[in-house]
This record gives C-alpha cells, sequence and structure tokens, in this order.
DNA sequence: CTCCATTCGTGAGGTACCTCATCAATTGTT
DNA sequence: AACAATTGATGAGGTACCTCACGAATGGAG
C-alpha cells in the first residue's frame, strides 16, 4: 500500500509473528523429541542446571530464576524427585520452605541432558551462519524490549 | 575458544536457540492472555479461520492442514463445540468420518478473535521496523528448512 | 462375498505451562 | 503473647500439544 512493489518481503507484524511461533513450536518438539531419546527434557534440564550452577535451593528461587510459575516449578520438581535425579528436604530454618538438591544421577543426567540438548539446538539454529544468528540475536533483544 | 573477543556478538546456535524459544513462549503467553480477555485463544483461532476459509471438513483434513496430530484436534474441537463455535455431524458418505462445521456464533467469535490476535501480534512484534520484520521473515524461512 | 489392511476418531496417559484457592509456617505489629 | 499479613508449596482445574492403543467403518483382494 504505502511502498509499492517488493511484495514477499515487507510481511506484518502479525504475519512474521504467526511465522515466528509457529518455527518456535517446531524447534521446541524437535528438541524435545531427540531429548527423549536420553530420557529427559529441556525444562528439566534448565531446572538442573540451576541446581548445579547454585547448589540447593528452594523452589521459590528455582521458579524466580527460571521464570516460571511456583507451581510449575512444584511439578517439574514432582517429577524429578521421582527419577531420583533430585531431593527434596523440609528446611529446618523455614519450615514451609522445601530446599531441592541434585544427586548424583541427578549430576550425571545433566551433564548427559545438557549434551544432547546442545547437539539438538546445534542441530536446528546450526542451519544459520554466524551472521545470521547474530543478527538473530539482536531481533530478538528487541523483541526482549516489549512489556508483555 | 576458537575465536577469542567480541563476546556479546557472535553468539553460538544453542544460546541464540535457547533465546529464541524463550522469546517464543514469552509471546505466545502475551498473545493467549490477550486473547483470554475475549474468551479465545490463538489455537481455537486458527483451527475456526480453516473453517472458514474450507467450509466443513473433516476431523483429519483439520490435523493435516493446522500441522497437528488427529488427537489434538479433537480435544480442540469438543472445546470449541461446548462453546457452540462449532458443530461436528458423522458424516453419512463416510461414518467415521466426523464433519465440523462453523456456526453463526462460531463466524463472530472467529472475526472479534482474529481482531484479537492481529492486536496482540502487531503489540509484540511491532517493536520490530518493516525492515527488521522483513529480516526476521527471512531467518525464519531458513529455519524452515530444517528437516526436524 | 468374505477378510484384512487401512483410515477416522477417541480413550488413556504424558509434558509444559498457567491461574486461583488453600493450608501451614513465619514474620510483623501491637 | 496474640492476631494479622505475608510467604512457600500444593490441590484442583485448564489449555496446548504429543504418543500409543483401540474400536468402528471402509475398501480392496481374493
Amino acid at each position: 500500500m504505502s511502498q509499492r512493489e517488493v511484495p514477499s518481503t515487507r510481511p506484518g507484524p502479525a504475519d512474521v509473528g504467526l511465522r515466528f511461533l509457529a518455527a518456535a513450536h517446531r524447534a521446541r518438539g524437535a528438541i524435545d523429541r531427540q531429548m527423549a531419546a536420553a530420557g529427559l527434557t529441556l525444562s528439566r534440564i534448565k531446572l538442573l542446571q540451576v541446581l548445579a550452577g547454585r547448589g540447593p535451593v528452594h523452589q521459590a528461587e528455582l521458579a524466580e530464576v527460571l521464570g516460571q510459575a511456583p507451581r510449575s516449578v512444584t511439578q517439574t520438581v514432582e517429577a524429578l524427585e521421582r527419577l531420583q535425579l533430585v531431593t527434596r528436604v523440609v528446611d529446618p530454618d523455614d519450615r514451609r520452605r522445601k530446599t531441592v538438591g541434585l544427586t548424583e544421577k541427578g549430576r550425571s543426567a545433566l551433564t548427559a541432558g545438557e549434551q544432547a540438548g546442545h547437539q539438538a539446538l546445534e542441530c536446528i539454529f546450526g542451519a544459520l551462519d554466524a551472521g545470521q544468528l547474530a543478527d538473530l540475536d539482536k531481533l530478538l533483544a528487541c523483541l526482549e524490549t516489549v512489556p508483555t
């Protein structure tokens, strides 16, 4: 309308947005599918990473760091506990809290998972060269600007 | 390791990938939150759009077009039927099939929803100017190349 | 005209998130 | 000490997807 020509370029925000969401959905699916082979999940790995990086923490802190609702963390921790990758004990200093800690099993699952996840990500986003990655990174930074 | 310096630029595929997924998650959340006000959802709107564009179709076709598993379509259609936005009848020509059709209520919900969704998308991806959108679009096209 | 393979939809169960309502424990505040 | 407000975790219930297993209906081969 305003510019004329260049028809296929100049897509509107809504178009690109939908495409963006679709691409992310595909990527997420592919990654989780690849990681499932190792019996793991991106979300769970991320939680384990926090534990590995900070030592035992209570769930509220996990929620904070992961940017998730506390309820969601409870659920993931439950699963992880069932798999014996983490332990969960009531904090004696504040018995409302439950401190989550990494087990040995959890630690090795983490390294395996990180590797699998890394590979999966490389496999998908490796389709972009270094320059494109830098561009995409910049664009994502812009998107992160938006209030939400 | 290999290159040194330029730390913030030249991010690896895995870094950008995670950032990409995180951004998408945020965007998706924001959009659904905004649309929830109108009692709608992106997924449901997309399904209604297919119906509006093709007339009544059976669920397998919906799954095909939407790129989802048939089971997922069943679920969404059930919800939509409960809301009386679609009707679902057994096809007399092939009684395995159930033909899904848009109701009047569904049609108006669709227009309302499309508008809400469009706004939400504009609100988020409007943070990028036309050039950036075009760039992002190109990058997404590359990502779509990947087999999955 | 039988049977068998395929197709359609769904039951069951899983992961990842969310919100809202609750309960228990802690920390103010008089 | 006594009560109120806050905080930590969870129950209940929801949306969005998925896979796998299965029954019902079709359709094609013999």
